[in-house]
DNA sequence: TCTGGGGTCCTAGGACCC
DNA sequence: TCTGGGGTCCTAGGACCC
């Protein structure tokens, strides 16, 4: 889904000022809703790529019990039963009401920072009715985009989904809950459950249970040094979020991309390196595609494919291998090319090449606006220091480049300069060409 | 030559999220 | 028969260097 990220986090608590995130319920069901009338108060469920399972129901589908990510083939008697709504995904148009939804909240606050592709944590500082303000800019999304959306708010993003959550279950609430207030935190966070908190997973709720702690108010108040060796910094950051302490920070610039990924089932299993060679090739194709849509340029190609891992009766076989792209690319052809390479090195030599592939992706990594590429250089025997350093200086004069790659066809190991490495240690050595690991 | 400590960088794998 | 796709962050451990 989208452009989901993780938030930029910190131990050291931060200035306290309300936030709020606000979400879209049920999203995708909600989006087709809006062009289909017919849509309202009957089960719907929206399909993964593939129409594999169930990735957004609506609430009378969940009523029926319909879980989310529940495969369309183990659902098939309920949807006949019932009569419900099936339907493929539409990404683009998701994205398209998306942003329509982030246009009503600006209007309500200047500070939004988009989470995913139904969720915006809001900067609510200065309102003086907050729940009043959220159920306006509420309204207003209904009206405007026919989109209902839910708002929790506090002083820390992890209570603010908490009071999101709390909002969402208990229709008391009509879809918004402030929970500033430290008594109303009190009085709420012993009903949430300690696997419904924004960063608690299957593997820590269940060490947490183990420990005895079941709730939201068991895990705020759980000794920080015991958090941490429980769970790492995460979880001790989660404890401090709890208590009110903002340790993720509100952030509205949008973070440069780390890494990039195209990957699909097939519904037959691939047993040829042929059938297997066009899929990463049509992966590597829209991997390419999808780069400069983004102004980018990937220093990392990686193809992966493996057996089907729901068949645990059947042998598993899982390969990868990446390369480095020099010179860093977007380029469909540098990528089908690598891709390629990359595949056939991980296809087994052994009797796993008849196991079936089921999956295969190409992931992109190490990656820099295209603006910002560094410059290669090829065909340049292996040179001396002093020879990079001329290099070195007469690119920066030429170009203003921070970056060079001088690499040649003979020299397994090229080398990276950066200007403003001035010792004999300013190289690194980079990865051997063309297929590492 | 041998030994050892400490720092940095890189990567794989785990956990989590939507 | 049929089980999604696309992200981020953290840690441990190895390689390497001084």
């Amino acid at each position: 889904m989208g452009r989901d990220r993780r938030c930029r986090a910190t131990l050291r608590p931060r200035m306290k000022r309300p936030i709020a995130i606000s979400d879209s319920a049920n999203f995708y069901v909600s989006a087709e809703r809006i062009f289909d009338p017919s849509l309202k108060n009957v089960p719907v469920i929206v399909l993964s790529n593939n129409d594999g399972c169930a990735v957004a129901r609506s609430d009378e589908a969940k009523a029926l019990g319909i879980k989310m990510g529940e495969p369309l083939h183990m659902i098939k008697d309920k949807v006949d039963a019932h009569g419900i709504r099936v339907f493929s995904s539409n990404y683009t148009l998701y994205g398209d009401i998306s942003r329509r939804i982030v246009e009503v909240y600006e209007d309500f606050t200047p500070n939004v920072e988009i989470y995913s592709i139904d969720e915006c944590f809001l900067d609510f500082t200065g309102f003086q009715d907050r729940t009043a303000h959220a159920r306006v800019m509420r309204s207003e999304v209904l009206r405007r985009i026919g989109v209902p959306v839910r708002v929790g708010i506090a002083s820390s993003k992890t209570l603010a989904k908490c009071a999101n959550d709390v909002a969402k279950k208990n229709p008391i609430f009509r879809g918004v809950l402030d929970m500033m207030d430290e008594t109303l935190a009190d009085f709420v966070l012993p009903m949430v459950p300690v696997g419904d908190i924004w960063g608690v997973g299957h593997k820590t709720q269940k060490k947490l249970q183990d420990v005895g702690i079941h709730t939201a108010s068991e895990l705020r108040d759980m000794p920080i040094r015991q958090a941490r060796a429980l769970g790492t910094v995460v979880l001790e950051r989660t404890v401090l979020e709890l208590q009110g302490e903002p340790c993720l920070s509100f952030d509205e610039v949008e973070p440069q991309r780390k890494g990039m990924a195209v990957t699909r089932s097939s519904g037959a299993p691939m047993t040829d390196f042929e059938t297997l060679f066009q899929a990463i090739t049509a992966h590597a194709t829209r991997a390419a595609e999808k780069l400069r849509n983004h102004g980018l340029v990937a220093g990392t190609l990686t193809v992966f494919y493996h057996t089907n891992r729901h068949r645990l009766d059947r042998p598993q076989y899982s390969g990868s291998r990446s390369t480095r792209l020099m010179p860093m690319s977007s380029d469909t052809f540098d990528l089908i090319a690598a891709a390629r390479r990359c595949a056939q090195a991980a296809w087994p030599k052994g009797p796993q090449r008849e196991y079936g592939f089921t999956k295969a992706g190409v992931l992109l990594d190490d990656l820099v606006k295209f603006e910002d590429r560094p410059l290669t250089l090829f065909d340049t025997a292996k040179p001396k220091s002093a020879d990079l350093m001329a290099a070195l200086d007469h690119v920066n004069d030429r170009f203003g480049k921070k970056t060079v790659v001088l690499a040649s066809e003979g020299m397994k190991r090229p080398w990276q300069l950066r200007a403003d490495h001035r010792s004999p240690r300013y190289t690194t050595r980079m990865a051997e060409l063309p297929v590492v690991r």
